[in-house]
DNA sequence: ATAGGGTTAG
């Protein structure tokens, strides 16, 4: 499947320079002017002057008053430098009323600079009390209009002292010229520090607006796109989407978020499932320019495979190749375990092997790393060629200088467990000690999982008790495979009591748990202690899923206690999830066992209405049960159904239920051509379906078919049971051709080989 | 928990 999709065409991918992403960012510069360097000879000289007289001298010294108040006036910068040279706050006021006193005449603008310093020296004294509030009063009294930087740094004052009420009605009443973006970005990052969500959106939003005069910056961006990760309480009110508003409406102004903001904005999303914002929102931002770099690249790319969106995919490949950005160690791991994922393992495989070549202009820069090769073995595993993934192990130790980790050990562990290679996992749980890595609870839960499903769950459960001596602690997974297991072994006091263990050994609880024991219970027809699970499940604060509920529903119908099992399907409508095919399976399967035809294939119908695609379990049971009621021709009719309208291939139990039925009305040309369709549709014949048909070839005398159909079970390795034979020798000898009934057993062609 | 790729359970 989906061979025709391209995914390895990433290998085209070339590394380059991505140093251009740096000089791209763009930024709207709103910095805060400050008054050029005038001559500091002349500044240190009256600051030496102010320091060595007290001020109540300052009217009568000639030299300052010459460096001060000569013609042509100083300039603003000039008294601005003085002023923030001076001691403190208070000598900075002594000096301004001095300035203002003497010369009366001067132009109110040209004393803003140095209160502006005022202000900032009065800021820096720690214990300054509220001075700051009463220098602005000062200044609007002397009627000094305020500096952008004046007005940004008592909005910060204000603020950082809890004053904020008083820093809004400062930026109200501020000159409309002062509120650009600088001062507006102060004030934003107050009102946000103070959970005043609302307000700061309100003057965000005329900075937003497209021909905004005082357009976001950098800083407005960080401001506001910081709090709105942190998830903090007071971003709680904004959702999603708006937040993904305010990215773009930055994004028009041309402030693009930081790539580990968009990183984190992304991979949230994807991760709650919303993939297609996450598509949309790298999408736009994309049309807009934006210096993206790879990071949130990988993230999407993430998103999408794991909800197996291939197309989209290779889409967002070609995409980074259009815009170069270059696919990093990351891209190059997540392409691998896609395609490991979809059991592409070879094209995996190429694309491990292709990397860090160097071969010139191409491809050189990335090299395979554990991570990479990790996935590999893992996907080679799981597709059940782990001798080749311990393989890859000393490869990549060899010549890559690659050491193993804890994972590969792991995923290798798994893989040879998993075959029912015990012992090899073993070998390598004692090769990974020597290696001085120490097994994990991963490695612990692996290997009791192989012993699980080989049948030595005693084994493992000394094995666990063995690593709990050695301070390796179970965790939930732990117990949910060994409770699953004895559940299985149809134990239940073990698995309650591994449940008990669990609870007082205070591991931390996960629903999966519950499910398994539930599960194991329902199967087991203990419906009683199931309901009582899952009411310690829903007391722990876990809710049923859907496949918990299922299995509640089966096994309430499985004990005939049918108004529970409806029960049950209620709730679990009522908790907001559909029934799924495994449920409707299942209630088609009741009504076929006990002989409600007709409300089976209702149900179906209903099934099929509500968008639920009907399975091979659907078709399967409905068949069978047609089947062994005599309807062959309803049967036939689903039969006929499921390859035309569903186009779901049938299976052997389906042919064998169709097959036997024909047979017992005395149809065997109709079950030989069943079996021609098998051969059509590779489906392989098994025992059962030889076995159906030579009882009715043996009925109809026909012994050529039957040789025929022998020669084909010897053809398949199909080996014949204890009714095959007991059939055939009846049937054989009766006719004097034992001998080839001889010569079948031993695995040769009854019949001559014939053109 | 807080920018991205790898391992275990019903």
């Amino acid at each position: 499947m989906n061979t025709a999709i391209p995914i390895s065409k990433l290998l085209l991918l070339k590394p380059q320079s991505t140093s251009y992403i740096l000089t791209r960012h763009l930024s709207t510069g709103a910095n805060p002017q400050q008054p050029p360097q005038e001559d500091d000879s002349k500044t240190n000289r009256a600051v030496q002057l102010l320091l060595e007289n007290p001020h109540q001298e300052w009217p009568s010294n000639q030299p300052l008053h010459s460096l001060l108040f000569s013609s042509p006036s100083p300039s603003p910068r000039f008294l601005y430098n003085v002023t923030r040279n001076l001691a403190s706050s208070a000598l900075a006021l002594h000096f301004l009323k001095h300035l203002q006193q003497n010369s009366p005449s001067q132009d109110t603008h040209s004393l803003s600079y140095p209160f502006q310093a005022l202000f900032e020296l009065a800021a820096r004294e720690l214990d300054a009390g509220s001075p700051l509030s009463e220098l602005y009063q000062a200044s609007k009294e002397w009627g000094i209009p305020l500096t952008v930087n004046a007005a940004a740094i008592l909005i910060r004052y204000l603020g950082t002292h809890k004053m904020v009420d008083e820093s809004v009605i400062l930026f109200n009443e501020l000159d409309p010229s002062l509120k650009n973006t600088h001062v507006r970005n102060v004030f934003i990052d107050v009102l946000l520090c103070d959970g005043r969500l609302e307000c700061a959106l309100d003057v965000l939003d005329e900075m937003l607006q497209p021909s905004s005069e005082v357009p976001p910056d950098k800083t407005t961006g960080d401001i506001v796109l910081r709090g709105l990760l942190k998830g903090d309480r007071k971003w709680k009110n904004l959702s999603e989407e708006n937040a993904i508003k305010l990215v773009l409406s930055f994004g028009k102004h041309g402030v693009f978020p930081k790539t580990s903001w968009l990183t984190q904005m992304l991979s949230r999303l994807c991760r709650s499932g919303k993939i297609n914002q996450a598509w949309n929102v790298l999408h736009e931002l994309l049309a807009l320019r934006a210096p993206l770099e790879t990071p949130p690249f990988n993230v999407l790319l993430t998103g999408l495979g794991r909800s197996g969106d291939i197309k989209r995919m290779n889409t967002l490949m070609a995409e980074m190749k259009e815009s170069d950005i270059q696919p990093d160690a990351v891209t190059f791991g997540v392409l691998i375990n896609q395609l490991c994922k979809l059991r592409r393992v070879d094209d995996a495989m190429e694309v491990l092997n292709k990397l860090g070549e160097g071969n010139g202009s191409r491809g050189g820069s990335i090299a395979a790393d554990v991570i990479m090769y990790n996935t590999m073995i893992d996907g080679l595993c799981k597709v059940g060629r782990q001798e080749e993934g311990l393989h890859l192990m000393e490869q990549m130790r060899s010549m890559k200088g690659l050491e193993p980790n804890i994972v590969t050990y792991n995923c290798l562990i798994d893989g040879f467990c998993k075959a029912g290679e015990l012992e090899r996992g073993k070998l390598l749980f004692e090769q990974m000690n020597e290696d001085g890595i120490s097994p994990n609870v991963i490695t612990l839960n692996t290997l009791i999982d192989g012993m699980c499903r080989h049948g030595m769950i005693n084994s493992a459960l000394e094995f666990f008790d063995d690593m709990r001596g050695i301070g390796l602690q179970g965790n939930a997974v732990t117990y949910t495979t060994l409770i699953t297991s004895y559940c299985s072994v149809g134990n239940i006091a073990k698995a309650f009591d591994l449940f008990d263990q669990m609870l007082t050994n205070g591991c931390s609880l996960h629903a999966t748990v519950y499910y398994s024991l539930i599960s194991g219970l329902c199967k087991a027809g203990r419906m009683d202690d199931a309901a009582n699970v899952l009411s310690k499940l829903k007391e722990a604060g876990f809710r049923p899923d859907i496949v918990c509920y299922n299995s509640l529903v089966s096994g309430f119908f499985k004990e005939n206690m049918v108004n529970k099992a409806y029960d049950t399907i209620k709730e679990m409508q009522e908790a907001g999830m559909k029934p799924d095919s495994v449920l409707y399976n299942t209630l088609i399967a009741y009504f076929c066992k006990t002989g409600y035809l007709e409300l089976a294939g209702e149900v179906m119908k209903q099934m099929i209405n509500q968008g639920v695609v009907p399975t091979i379990a659907t078709y399967g049971a409905l068949i069978h049960a047609y089947c062994s009621n005599g309807k062959i021709k309803e049967a036939m009719k689903l039969f006929n159904d499921m390859n035309s309208l569903s186009k779901i291939p049938p299976n052997t139990t389906t042919y064998n239920s169709l097959i036997e039925s024909l047979c017992k009305n005395n149809d065997i040309k109709g079950a030989l051509s069943l079996m021609d369709d098998m051969k059509a549709k590779s489906v392989k014949p098994n025992t059962t379906t030889y076995n159906e048909v030579f009882k009715g070839l043996k009925e109809n005398n026909l012994l050529e078919d039957a040789y025929r159909l022998m020669d084909g079970m010897v053809e398949h390795a199909c080996n014949p049971d204890s009714i095959t034979m007991g059939i055939l020798g009846e049937w054989l000898s009766a006719v004097g051709e034992s001998e080839k009934l001889q010569s079948f057993v031993q695995g040769n062609r009854v019949s001559p080989l014939s053109a």
